[in-house]
DNA sequence: AAACACCTTCAAGTGCACTCTAAGGCAAGG
DNA sequence: CCTTGCCTTAGAGTGCACTTGAAGGTGTTT
């Protein structure tokens, strides 16, 4: 039984990216699609799960160009996988930053709610500034 | 004693962001800056503050034009403070949902990572794809 | 026969947030 | 006097990742 075959829509609609983006994804070497007998486009299981996989990269932050260059090391061999294992890990790094700073901006703008709440309830004096307040949480070294 | 006054250049080294760029904020209506006799800006201890509450703002992902309308309701007294709060409220969801995602993003890549360390010191079997590999982390529900 | 989904190339448009240039002018310091 | 740093307006350029359009073609389905 041979495997399921996706044209450019449906598939579309299943990895959730539109025609557009996959016929510049593959432009850009990306993904490979196969094609039948009238030059038409398919994707099968296998770039399913390849797109998904690039969806997750893309999703921790990583450029188009770093992808190409990781889909070059790919299709060069398994003698590439250090240089691929250390693309991942800095990409990983890179996003463990992001996350550490996105948190502690969050930090400031829960204070800033808090301070908003107190200021309508008010558990915070009317002439507390919040930079005053902030003040409070400051780790200090 | 008055106010250590900070021209543009001085200031733009103080808070990161070019003269070019406080410009621009300043267009938008994100700063307002005082000016001496001679039309030149000067910033103040004040501004630094209102600055590094913007790039708080902003680090956790909210828009220039968000941060307008927040301006905007600020200038309009404690009577918008709800709304104020509103926004940074549904910023702050905003950027927790971000993290949750980046973080799933991140156990993939994770995985893969430690997949290619399998592959070099033969742990895992060379006939085993990542995908089958990922099965044994799936969270079932 | 018409509608539909697909194909091609090439180029232009979109959105966001800057970033910089041009061109001309003022004021303080060495 | 000359350099440095600032001022103005208006507009163009940048980078990224799409997104769309034009314009014409093929094959399958109703």
């Amino acid at each position: 039984m041979a495997e399921k075959r996706y044209r450019i829509g449906e598939f579309a609609k299943l990895v959730g990216l539109s025609a557009y983006t996959l016929r510049y994804y593959e432009d850009q070497g990306l993904i490979l699609p196969q094609r039948d007998d009238n030059g038409v486009r398919f994707y099968t299981t296998h770039d399913i799960r390849w797109v998904g996989f690039i969806l997750h990269l893309k999703g921790t932050g990583m450029r188009l160009n770093d992808l190409k260059r990781y889909v070059r090391l790919r299709a060069a061999g398994d003698s590439t996988i250090p240089e691929r294992r250390a693309m991942l890990q800095q990409v990983k790094d890179d996003a463990e930053a992001d996350i550490a700073e996105l948190q502690m901006h969050l930090k400031v703008l829960s204070h800033k709610i808090d301070w908003y709440d107190g200021k309508v309830d008010q558990t915070i004096a009317d002439s507390e500034s919040f930079h005053d307040y902030l003040q409070k949480f400051q780790d200090r070294g």
